[in-house]
DNA sequence: GCCAACGTTGGC
DNA sequence: GCCAACGTTGGC
């Protein structure tokens, strides 16, 4: 089990937009990943995009609202390993499904995560610009204790 | 809204 | 292959 962050301003797509697209056309198939709800595609940098590879069904996903309320808010899960993102007409560019597993009972904001010494490391603080991050174990089960879940 | 940090592009 | 120019991200 490997546990990863992703980024998303909740302008162009939310925790609710999530959970909102799980309700209306839940994926049912690998094969029809690609018009199916929590795809996470767009991605056009090469470090996310390895990471998004490297993500397996089962995976823990930390979601995180950039720019509007810099905060962890919810857990996701992969549900579809990668496949071509069906936005670009380019093989270089891979998309995964994501599912929406709980919203945490507190967000835990940035600079809780900042100012945490166990989360200092995290990639949300030293590669803030990275869509797409690992996260170690212990940074994600401390997550989760912070969120009073 | 600003701007620093960073990634990408393309001319040379 | 270097690097200036440019575009984007995201915290402040």
């Amino acid at each position: 089990m490997n546990y990863w962050l992703v980024k998303s301003e909740p302008e162009t797509y939310s925790w609710d937009t999530l959970v909102k697209e799980w309700k209306e056309k839940p994926v049912t198939s690998d094969k029809l990943a690609g018009k199916q709800a929590g795809r996470w595609d767009g991605v056009r940098n090469y470090q996310a995009r390895n990471n998004l590879q490297a993500m397996k069904k089962g995976d823990k996903v930390l979601f995180y609202h950039s720019v509007i309320g810099k905060a962890v808010v919810g857990i996701a899960q992969v549900v579809v390993e990668h496949y071509p993102d069906p936005t670009i007409d380019d093989p270089r560019w891979v998309a995964v499904n994501l599912k929406p597993v709980k919203k945490l009972k507190n967000a835990v904001s940035l600079e809780t995560v900042k100012n945490n010494k166990d989360l200092s490391e995290m990639f949300l603080v030293t590669h803030s610009r990275l869509s797409v991050q690992p996260v170690k174990e212990k940074e994600y089960k401390k997550i989760l204790k912070l969120s009073g879940d």
